[in-house]
RNA sequence: GCCGAAGUGGUGGAAUGGCAGACGCGACGGACUCAAAAUCCGUUGGUAGCAAUACCGUGCGGGUUCAAGUCCCGCCUUCGGCACCA
């Protein structure tokens, strides 16, 4: 008689112990075989630990990484660190220890973590975007994108703290706030590096057609780079040479375009400022835009404020009649031309600065009451009051009035897109040097790839200094060396890349991290790439996914890579709340911390609740009571061992079906992300189990064999103990009989009029004629439909019958 | 305002247009125990009824269908993201 307990906490330390002495999980150089690159988003080691979002990802690609191996892939799981950042140069200032050695400290913990719930991760590629080695390709990474024009450095509104004296990155500034010291952040025009996402705006659109991302990703993803069609028209400015050069979508209201608007930074106004009468009330607009922060921009956002440019007008290109130019700051000078017409029949925020001002509003677009408010449908209206558009829909009046701008030589065809060129300085210490040297005759001059990596220097204070710049500034040693081109005293760049330079290209490091001459072979990434699948956060979609998107297109453009896209699937799971069904944070004391939670119930239990608690993609509250529910069904599973009839062979009869479709289930609910499901079919199978009172072994093989990518190390043990022979990491992953999937006989509902009025249980094949003559002799029936005629007979074999009367 | 997701028992959630509430949590009852814990067995949407059973029930209002949680039209609420993008 069987009768060890289940210990968790000796069996998971003895199992990890042998699959890291067997190397179980590591990545063959095997190129021949078939592949899998499961992927999860790399961890920040915080000083705060793991918290069990991680848990939720890793668990999850864990899961089908293991199954991937059992169905013979050569996988490649990876796991790394993607240390640079603000929260561990924050800790570092506050404590006085060097953020090398926070980090170490980190990623050590960190590790010790993740190890103990048992991830299969391949441990001998990990990476380390702060290690020289790995960060010397990201600087290399960057000088391509300088060498292509990619990389350049502009004069760039940054957020900027007036108390505390710093540049700040937007996760810093919060409500419009610092985070930090909690007083106003304004913007402030800083000379930044950026690099030009813009140019591949139409490219990261169009490889979303080419992937399989969960459809809000990709929806989130257009929204962000926001591309709008419509034309560039030039506005004559009543004697002069200049024109005024406007986007608009709605070229087809260009009758109707009765002022304009332009941003408070435009250049138009120092450029006419001899022909402008109202020059200081102009600048001190622009200089009260300016002091403005996002806050109250954002605030403000319901009421217009404005000043007319008085002196300079300008002339409609279409009626030659003449407008009025004005300046507002609901125009932005970061898209489009920085210059709009107005048009306020048919645009609600001109509509309301038109009536803020009292400007003309003219309709042009019947089928609304533009005294009333801004008529803004494009698929109803009918062109008025408009030329030779008159009468037409405005589809066909856009096309019309862009052949007719073109002609003239007016205006243009024309694509624009909300993304923004990505801004890449950080005034900070804890991040990769940007490997460009200022010389003040040859101006910014690249480094050799020979001389990289150029090593972020040890210094003696992390703080920024005084004036905003990074403390690399008062490195005189470092900063000052001659130009590389005419070897005059020159100055090292102090800014350092953000957070997200190192996570941009890490997958294509994991294929061969150890790599001292490419950032990895060819053969490689050849191989490997594209990762297979990725999961994470919703948080980085527009953020993260994108911006890796875009350096793997680059390294495609210049041949680096092979395929465009880096990523073939991409899902993302649903965030896990406190108890109380708010988001789990310190300050609301409902963080729950998964090391507690192992102590108490083991790491499969944890690792089977994390999936069994609902729907992945689904945001869910955490339930330790749910969580002890997981302990109790491994504890059941446990003691299967009781009860195991050790004389009978293969499956029993009446469980043939129970496990063939149960293994059809979980292998299928696994592929769709569905583990909640999968693991309530596998309780309901270990209840068939004990309702039966036995258990035989190739019932119990399929059933570890199917539990154990969701709590591996209790299905290895019992694997053992059971002498099934070879580690159940080595075994194939099961299979089912088509033949054993449904039982002779199925119970089948009675239905009058779609109303259940009994219950049946008939062979599996019974056929329609068959059923009629059953379903008219069944008392409960032959009651309802007594008197009454019967128009029709609906027969769902194996699932209904409905009797249709009147 | 725009985009997206979601509203189902006491609770987390199941359900290719085909018997709503699988599986788990909690609760209640029973067995075991001197007792408790653990474990095992059972009950658990509402109303009426001793019962068989009947009626009602998936945010609200309509519709399509033999049949709607699921499809269509019109709303309401909650959550997440974006937000003067011309």
């Amino acid at each position: 008689m069987f009768s060890q307990p289940y210990q968790p906490e000796v069996i998971e330390k003895k199992w990890q112990k042998i699959w890291d002495e067997q190397h179980a999980f590591t990545a063959k150089d095997d190129y021949s075989k078939p592949k899998f690159y499961g992927l999860i988003e790399f961890p920040y080691p915080s000083g705060a630990g793991l918290h069990v979002g991680h848990p939720r990802s890793n668990t999850a690609i864990d899961i089908i990484a293991r199954k991937r191996r059992m169905e013979g892939y050569n996988v490649l799981y990876p796991i790394g660190w993607d240390a640079f950042g603000l929260p561990t140069e924050n800790y570092a200032i506050k404590n006085r220890i060097a953020p090398a050695k926070v980090t170490r400290d980190n990623v050590d913990r960190f590790r010790r973590q993740l190890k103990r719930i048992g991830f299969s991760f391949d441990y001998s590629r990990e990476v380390n975007t702060t290690d020289p080695s790995y960060y010397r390709w990201t600087q290399w990474i960057f000088l391509k994108l300088y060498e292509h024009g990619l990389a350049y450095k502009a004069e760039m509104p940054i957020n900027w703290c007036t108390s505390c004296k710093v540049g700040l990155a937007n996760e810093e500034v919060v409500n419009g706030v610092c985070e930090r010291c909690g007083s106003e952040v304004i913007r402030k025009v800083k000379n930044q590096w950026m690099l030009r996402i813009t140019k591949y705006a139409q490219k990261l659109l169009d490889g979303l057609d080419t992937v399989d991302f969960i459809e809000r990703v990709k929806t989130q993803q257009r929204n962000w780079i926001g591309r709008s069609e419509g034309a560039e028209v030039n506005f004559p400015i009543k004697g002069s040479e200049r024109k005024l050069r406007v986007f608009t979508t709605r070229p087809d209201t260009l009758f109707g375009a009765t002022y304009m608007v332009v941003s408070p930074e435009h250049p138009l106004i120092e450029e006419m400022a001899d022909h402008i009468s109202n020059l200081s009330a102009l600048r001190e607009y622009r200089a009260q835009a300016a002091r403005k922060s996002d806050f109250e921009r954002t605030e403000l956002a319901t009421g217009k404020t404005g000043v007319a440019i008085e002196g300079i007008t300008a002339l409609n290109p279409i009626t030659g009649k003449e407008i009025p130019i004005w300046v507002s700051d609901y125009v932005l000078m970061s898209y489009g031309t920085g210059a709009i017409m107005a048009v306020p029949g048919h645009d609600e925020r001109d509509w309301e600065f038109a009536k803020t001002f009292g400007l003309p509003i003219v309709e042009v677009v019947a089928g609304g009451d533009v005294e009333k408010a801004a008529y803004s449908d494009i698929a109803e209206g009918t062109l008025v009051n408009s030329g030779f558009l008159n009468g037409l829909g405005v589809d066909q009046a856009k096309k019309t009035m862009i052949d007719y701008l073109e002609k003239e030589g007016i205006g243009e065809r024309k694509v624009n897109y909300k993304l923004r060129d990505w801004v890449f300085s950080r005034q900070r210490y804890w991040g990769e040097p940007i490997p460009i040297i200022h010389c003040p005759h040859c101006g910014p001059v690249p480094l050799k790839e020979s001389d990289l990596p150029l090593l972020l220097p040890e210094v003696e204070h992390y703080e920024m200094s005084d004036s905003g710049e990074s403390p690399l500034a008062l490195m005189e040693d470092w900063v000052n060396v001659p130009c590389p081109v005419c070897g005059a005293p020159a100055k090292r760049e102090t800014d350092t890349m953000p957070q997200w330079a190192g996570s941009s290209w890490y997958f294509l490091r994991y294929c061969d991290p150890h790599n001292d001459r490419e950032l990895a072979s060819q053969e490689a990434l050849d191989y490997w790439m594209p990762v297979d699948w990725y999961n994470g956060g919703m948080e980085h979609t527009t953020l993260h996914l994108l911006y890796s998107r875009f350096w793997h297109l680059f390294l495609h453009d210049i041949g680096v890579v092979k395929a465009p896209e880096p990523y073939q699937k991409r899902t993302s799971h649903g965030m896990i709340l406190g108890e109380n069904g708010e988001k789990m944070s310190k300050s609301r004391g409902n963080v729950i911390n998964p090391d507690d939670m192992i102590d108490e119930i083991g790491a499969d239990a944890f690792r089977t609740y994390e999936m069994f608690m609902g729907a992945f993609d689904q945001p869910i509250p955490w339930s330790t009571n749910g969580a002890r529910g997981c302990r109790r069904f491994l504890d059941r599973v446990w003691r299967l061992q009781e009860m195991v009839d050790s004389e009978a062979k293969g499956l029993s009869k009446d469980l043939e079906i129970s496990v063939n479709s149960t293994i059809r289930k979980v292998s299928e609910d696994f592929e769709r992300m569905k583990f909640n499901t999968a693991i309530a079919a596998m309780m309901t199978l270990v209840n068939e189990f004990y309702q039966k009172g036995s258990v035989t072994g190739e019932e119990l093989k399929a059933l570890l064999l199917l539990l154990s990518p969701v709590a591996p190390h209790i299905c290895e043990e019992m694997w053992e103990l059971q002498g099934f022979g070879e580690p159940l990491y080595k075994q194939p992953w099961p299979g089912y009989d088509e033949n054993k999937l449904v039982a002779d006989e199925v119970e089948i509902a009675l239905q009058i009029n779609g109303k259940v009025r009994g219950k049946l249980m008939v062979p599996s094949t019974l056929s329609r004629e068959e059923g009629e003559k059953i379903l008219i002799d069944h008392p409960a029936v032959a009651a309802g439909i007594a008197g009454k005629t019967v128009v029709k007979l609906v027969f769902v074999p194996g699932r209904l019958l409905n009797l249709v009367v009147k």
